[in-house]
DNA sequence: TATGAATGAGAATTCATTCAT
DNA sequence: CATGAATGAATTCTCATTCAT
């Protein structure tokens, strides 16, 4: 999966209304600009599931935690990038990508241990998942608002896809 | 949405072995060149639906097409840009996808008629689901076969999310 | 002195409706073109000196032929380049453009032995100051009958420090 | 009137053995090229038509500064193109080309209230009868020197020509 | 002989990156 | 440590000319 659109750190510096040399010095590749604007957005996203996690339903926790994931990454266009990345292009968010597999990977796991959700789904698909509900509501172009409408409105089906019925 | 990687036509021309020049003359845009690549893969798409509406039951006849198109769009990289382009960017393949939503719509109102799926999701979301689906699949780097496996999965918790259940 | 935009056989092919190949059969060159389209031009311009040596007075000759020589110049745009052309880049309109400079000489030693014209104006001179005369009509973009005008008026003024006076 | 051979960026990079970039920084345009270039003649040729004026003798304020003015037209090549470019092609020096057409204006002005300028020609004939001069002199390949012996021989012609005599 | 598609050299232009101030 | 002008490689695109039909 390629990145989209590489980061121009010329226009960066532009925006910033910095001088250009003074991004390369603190964001030697556009990688580590990246990194560095996603960082935040990450570690929101960890701490979110690190509350779900505190959830007593397990299948609400999950829910709750993919509602919030996704509107964050509809909301902050840095994180899909960083998702989407080859394993290893983003030393800096490895960690924090992985902890965030993690979590979600209990989640999941307490959902499936609660004969909540289906066992077919493992770990390693729930950030492809949430990438495509997010990628589904941009195919068309719309204002941010009616994005995150639409990302819901996705979401609920896939939820409904995943969970196990009595 | 942007189109990912834009072609580029020098390459196009050393790829096929060709004078600059001649891709040009037949391709004066990128997106020219997009849409001519991409045609027969739409066509086909356009006559699976077709031949997906004779199908008896109207729950499988929408399943089925989706696994096709699916597999399709996984195998066929020039689809995804053109699903993506924004209305109107890509003239010559307005009709074709035009014609794929709308039968796209068929299959769905058939189910929708019969009972078996969601009436919240309507004739617009379809092209969107499918392009997350094969998204999702693409996340992660893998082989071709793996991804198209993975899209295959996924789309069977959609279908699941998809369908009405008694 | 250059010889202004060089012709483009492609566009003097899509012009005359003819294949770019047929106009490269004839025309080997751009040059060839630009001669043979301005050869009847030229031969005008000479026959017109030829009559001009047969009016009875030097002056008025001299005078009425540079007043069609202007006008023409002025009219047929494929003139110009060959006057201002370097000697010998024109093979075959050199001797057309030698037997021109040789009429236009003799109108003005009549003039000089008729003690009307400007002795130290010579036969070198002649067509350059006809050009310059265009040249001047041309500087500020206008319709080509404004052109011609204003070519006269210069060419009126030119005409009269020419002329020698009693 | 087209405005002769285009400057190419290109070379002047490699004429001036700079980056082609720092080119394109600098002169995003080749007009804006030509008239950075053509600026400094264009103020002497101005401040010439300046000291001219101060002239006590009407007829030799104006026969002056045509030789001074057609002497710096054929020594610094990059007047030409601005003198025949369109109006508002070249916006920078837009202004200068205006300022010299009102100095020219006022020398030929107070030659004609002198009684010594033939009052058919007005203001806007002497740009055009200038570069007419130039052109002549062009017409046939020589040396600068050559060049600028002939500019000034026409030029006499034509102030014989210009001159009202008693 | 006429055709026009193919050619590829070269011109125009952009952009990530470096470096002198 | 910040700046932005300079750089030149890479890319896009044009055009005169050739060549297979």
């Amino acid at each position: 999966m390629d990145e989209g659109t590489p980061i121009q750190l010329n226009d960066a510096a532009r925006t910033a209304s910095v001088g250009v040399a003074t991004v390369y010095r603190h964001f030697p590749t556009p990688e580590a600009l990246l990194e560095t604007v996603a960082t935040p957005g990450f570690e929101t996203l960890v701490s979110h599931a690190d509350q779900a996690l505190a959830d007593g339903d397990a299948w609400t926790a999950l829910r709750d935690f993919l509602f919030a994931a996704t509107d964050a990454v509809i909301a902050d266009v840095s994180l899909s990038p960083v998702f989407a990345a080859p394993v290893n292009a983003l030393p800096h968010t490895t960690e924090l990508k992985q902890r965030l597999t993690a979590l979600f990977g209990r989640l999941l796991d307490q959902a499936h241990a609660a004969g909540a959700a289906d066992p077919r789904v493992t770990q390693a698909d729930m950030v492809p998942l949430m990438c495509g509900v997010v990628y589904a509501a941009n195919v068309h172009p719309a204002a941010t608002e009616d994005r995150a409408a639409n990302a819901r409105r996705y979401l609920v089906v896939l939820l409904e896809g995943l969970r196990t019925r009595a």
